[in-house]
This record gives structure tokens, sequence and C-alpha cells, in this order.
DNA sequence: ATGGTTGATGAAACTGGTTACATGTGTCAA
DNA sequence: TTGACACATGTAACCAGTTTCATCAACCAT
């Protein structure tokens, strides 16, 4: 039995004993290969192969002060807007040379305080949250390890972390509008949970404080196609029926849209519905979705290179609006000729 | 100006030079307070929030040989299938006490090695990967650093990793036999790329070795609802119309479903659709899609569990089979009259 | 009074790399 | 022949923690 077959890891050391140099010049060989003869830089590569030898990420970590990854928090990654803003977030911190941790907080202050912490135990250089509802646990986490972070899904430049995202109240607004150009006076407007979810009070918000002359009337369910189900029984229940549904995200919009089928109502002559997200598949709903398009993806890369430059610069990034827009399919129609 | 406020942050030494002891205990007081005394760990822990110490991960990570971290790689974000899969994976791997890392690979294995090599020199502790195919680096990466690997989303006791999945084959054939079970003969099978994409293949293996008398036409389209409805519009130029349309993927069927309604072709009736994955969606599509469901929260779970288990006990754990069941909703019925 | 035990603490070694600085050799111009 | 300088390499300090072992006081039973 040779010492080499040892359960224990090589270390640098190990390798320069084998390679008979110092472990200066290892560690040259690894960080500036041009600095070392072509024979010394030889012998040591041959080392390394032979002791199986693999860097220590931590030992680096602790000169570097570098841990190239950064977190994630984000409500859930069942619900197809998240996962798509994770996935350009992924590749774009790539190009950073970053990677990316994730963690789920089901919409929880509290939850998210706590991997927070979890995240920043392991190490992560700077986080990317949703939106601007913290725990005060998380804000003194993120101010005592003075650790970049920003915000997502929500604009205001005005929020203590720099936000990059859309103006909810804005893109709630435009898809109302869209629905009173139309001619639509009585409108269901379908929600998920309000409480601590900022994106979706700030809808509310927007919608409240700039309503028309038409009344709205609420309904809140759970954020899933199921919920939209529910909702789309709950409004065809009500006494007086409006002439369209406003879902604030196309995750509701597809529940509404197969109740409304289901139960024979047809879409968009007996009733409009509008959606508010634009997901991959709502194009394809039947009829397909109109709604308002947010850029999630651009949002993704933008928080990316936020948190990347951050990171790397230490300078504070600056508040970034993305702009959303409306998609008009074909969920939605002027108002029934019923009502003139 | 005070010392305090320089940039630098302040240290173990520094925690304990303020409090009026030694640095081991300091450590004491954050890994076994009990054995500190009272009255000396209150003037620590104050030195520690005066100087707004915290913790370095590197250094911690240094000394257990511990990140905490885990990496899973997978195709894309973009598929709900893998993103429920990372959700459950992410919350299980929580009650462990690790935290995951995400890296996708567009099935591309080259771009697989090259991201798995970035976990590594992160220091992920373990790798969670989907399927079996991957390039000769990404297993000499694994073997040289004696790595903890799983591989998902496949079942075979025989692959060099412990395999946590269902059986890709059974599973499609089980999809067949629901079909030819309701009198199909002639059926269209639509499916994703299968170019380095294992799944796929052993799916379409798998109906081809049990090929039943009637015949099986081939259309391979990009994997997304739009290449869903690119398959719709091919099968529908068929000469030989079938009487049934199986999609080895939800998405597909998503987009077969879209485009069969937008040509007016009603489902069940004129022709059956069956899927492949039940995505959370799939429920409530028009007609309510029936499928085969596979269990990928379960599968998160369990790859989780694997891992982790692998990670902290050095034990390799055993491939894990789960059971894909059948789903029939709507979108599937007896063959047309017309061919009998 | 003495020896044994327990509890609290400190000194210093240790983890596995990076890097500032020192050293030694060879080349070239003065 | 010597001084200047580049180049290759080594020595040892350093990063920020953990951990082993030693020390010392207090307490208790003999």
């Amino acid at each position: 039995m040779q010492r080499n077959t040892s359960r224990k890891r090589a270390n640098l050391r190990d390798v320069a004993a084998a390679a008979g140099v110092s472990v200066a010049t290892v560690s040259r060989v690894m960080n500036a290969p041009e600095t070392v003869a072509e024979a010394t830089r030889k012998k040591v590569e041959e080392a390394m192969n032979s002791l199986h030898w693999v860097p220590s990420a931590a030992a680096r970590a602790i000169n570097t002060g570098r841990t190239r990854f950064v977190g994630a928090l984000v409500p859930t990654l069942d619900n197809a807007i998240f996962a798509r803003m994770l996935a350009s977030m992924e590749s774009r911190l790539a190009t950073h040379r970053l990677s990316l941790v994730v963690a789920t907080t089901d919409n929880d202050p509290a939850r998210e305080a706590e991997k927070a912490k979890g995240l920043v135990d392991i190490g992560a250089e700077g986080l990317v949250v949703s939106g601007i509802t913290h725990a005060p646990e998380f804000y003194s986490l993120i101010e005592r390890c003075q650790l970049p972070a920003v915000s997502t899904s929500f604009y205001d430049p005005h929020y203590q972390l720099p936000t990059i995202g859309y103006d909810n109240a804005a893109a709630a607004r435009t898809a109302l509008a869209h629905l009173t150009d139309l001619g639509h006076s009585r409108i269901a407007v379908v929600h998920g949970p309000s409480a601590s979810n900022d994106r979706t009070q700030a809808r509310i918000a927007g919608l409240e404080s700039h309503s028309p002359k038409g009344d709205l009337s609420f309904y809140e369910v759970p954020l899933s196609i199921a919920g939209g189900c529910e909702a789309g029984r709950n409004v065809l229940q009500a006494k007086k029926q409006p002439t369209a549904i406003l879902c604030l995200s196309d995750v509701l919009a597809s529940g509404v849209l197969f109740e409304l089928q289901r139960q024979g109502v047809s879409v968009p002559q007996e009733k409009s519905v509008m959606g508010l997200d634009d997901l991959a598949g709502s194009a394809h709903l039947f009829p397909e979705l109109s709604t308002v398009h947010l850029p999630v993806s651009r949002m993704g890369a933008a928080a990316a290179d936020a948190i990347a430059a951050w990171v790397e610069t230490q300078k504070v990034p600056g508040a970034y609006l993305l702009r959303s827009d409306l998609v008009i399919r074909t969920s939605t129609a002027a108002a029934a000729s019923v009502d003139c």
C-alpha cells in the first residue's frame, strides 16, 4: 500500500513535493502559466495529474475574497414567469463567470430572510430578490454584511435597493385601458393573494387609482390555474355579469379561459378575457390570450448585469425601468352589443 | 476618523481583541455556545455586533471541508417539468441544510461538462444531472474529483451513476397502450429533438420495440408549444390521416391541441391526443389532456435525498425507480367509427 | 491537606491556497 | 570586468476561520 492511495485528497504541497518545486510555482502554473518555464510547467502538470489534484474552491475564495456565485430569491419556481427570469439570469451571469444559487420563499418574508441568511452563510456575493416587501431581518442582514442586493419585478427609483423591473401599476392600467377602449365598463378583476405580494398590490392599486366610471369587482383566488378556474366560476355566479374579465396574471387567465370554455361561455363574443404577464403558453391558449407583456427575460439579464457589476466594481447600480407592452390577441373584443 | 470605520471587514481576531478574549473563545461562541460562560458569551456577542462581524464562509469551508451546496444541471428552465423538479429538489435540500446551484445545459453535453467544471470550481459538493448522455470530460471530472453525482429523469440500475428516475420506454408504451386499447391503430408520434436527448430516444425506442400491428409515423419538431403547433400542421397534411396523436411531451401536446382547435379539428371526436409528462397546466387544456404522469416532484425530492446522503455519509446511494401512471382525461376517446 | 475531576479559557498548529519579497542565474551593454 | 536588468524560482507571511492540547481555577471526596 502506497501513501498515495490514502483517501486523503492531495493538496498544493503534495503536488509541489511530487514535482520537486515550491508551492509558489505550482500556484503560478495555475494562475500565470506564462511566467513558468516550459519544462517546469510540464513537470508540475504531470504531478497534478498523477495525484488527481483538484484545487480547493474554499482555499482560493479565502484569498481572493471571491466565491463567484450570487443568490436569487424567488417566490416559487412553479410559475413560469420566475423560471423564465431565472433562466435568463443564469445564462447572463455565466457570461460574468458567476453562478446562480436559487432559493424559493413562497412569498413569505420570514422564509425569505431565513433563506437569505443561508445564502450568505455559504458565501453568496450578492442577492437578487423579488419585490420590495421584505422582513426587517432581511434588511439588517444586507446592511450588516454590506451585501450587494437588487430587487426585481418592481420599479421604484426611491426604494432603498436598486430596483430592476417594470411599473406594475402602469401595466395593470394598460390592460384595463385596452378593455375600456373596447367599450367594456363592467369588469371583473381576478388576482392572486395580495397580502405580502407587493406586485399584486401595486397592480390593484394601479387599477383603483385610475378607475374609470365603470365599476370594477375584485376576485381574490390562489395564484394557480385551479385558482383561475375557481375565479371563473365565481364570476359567472355574480348577479351583475361583467363583460370582461381582467386577470392580473396569465396563470389565472388560463384557468378562467378553461372554466369559461367548460361552461360554454364563448370568448371573446360573450366575455373578453385579458391577462397580464405574457407567458410562453399564452399565445397558444384558446382563444389566444390578450395580455400585457412583461419583459422578464430582459429583466433577468438586466438584474444579472446589475448584480455582477456591483460585486465586481463595488459600484451600486441605478434603478432600471423596463417597458411593458400591450399584446392584443383574440381573447378580447368590443363589448357585446347586449350592453348597448 | 476611527479605525473601525475603515472599509475593511472585521475578522475573528478583531472580535477577539474587542471582547478581550482569545480567537478560540469567539469560535466557540459560534459553534458550541454552551461551553462558554454566560458572561463571556455576552461580551463576545456584543463585540460581534458592534464590529458588524459576519463569519467568512470560505474560511469555514476550508476547515470543515464542507461548502453546503450542490449543483444541478438541467437542459432548460423554460420547460415546467424541470422547473418543478428543481422546486422540489430545492426545498428538500433545504431540509438537509444544503443549497442548490442551478446551471442550464441546453441539452449540449459539451456545455454541460463546462458548467459542471464551473460548479466544481466554486465548490459544489455534489452534482445532479439529467439523463445518461454526457461528455467524456464530464465523466473524467467526476472521477477525478471523486464527486458525488446522481442522474435523474432516467432509470437504469446498471448505469455508472446512481439513477433516480422513471422508465421512459415504459411510460411511452403506457401511453401507446392506452391509445391502442381505445382501438387506434394509425398513430402519429410527435417528439422533440432526439439527438443528445436520451429521454426522448428511450421513449421512441420503447415505442418501436413494442410497436403493435398498427403503423406509427414519427414527427420531430422543436420542443416547444410552437413546435407542437408545427407538428399539428404537419400531421394534418399527411396522406394517411392518423386517428390519434401521441406526443412524447405535454408541451408538444399543448401545441398540437392548439393547432387542431385552430383548424377546427375536434378532439377527441376526430382525433385523440395524448401527452406524456403531466404538467400542472395539462389538466386545464381544452380538452383536458390525457397523459402519463411523471412524478417529477417526488423525483426531485428523491434526488435531493440521495445526493444529500452521499455528501453527508460518503455512501453511494442505489438507483431508484419511480412509477409513472396513466392519467386518462378527455382528449382521448375510442377510435372514430369512420375507421370501422 | 491532597488528589481527582470538571469547566472555562488560551496558545498555537492547522486547513489549502495566494502573493510580496528575496534569491540566484544568465544576458547584455558600458 | 562589472553593473543593470530580466527571468525563473523559492521562502515565508497571510487569509479567517477550527481544533487540539495545555493551563488554571474551582470544587469535591478522601
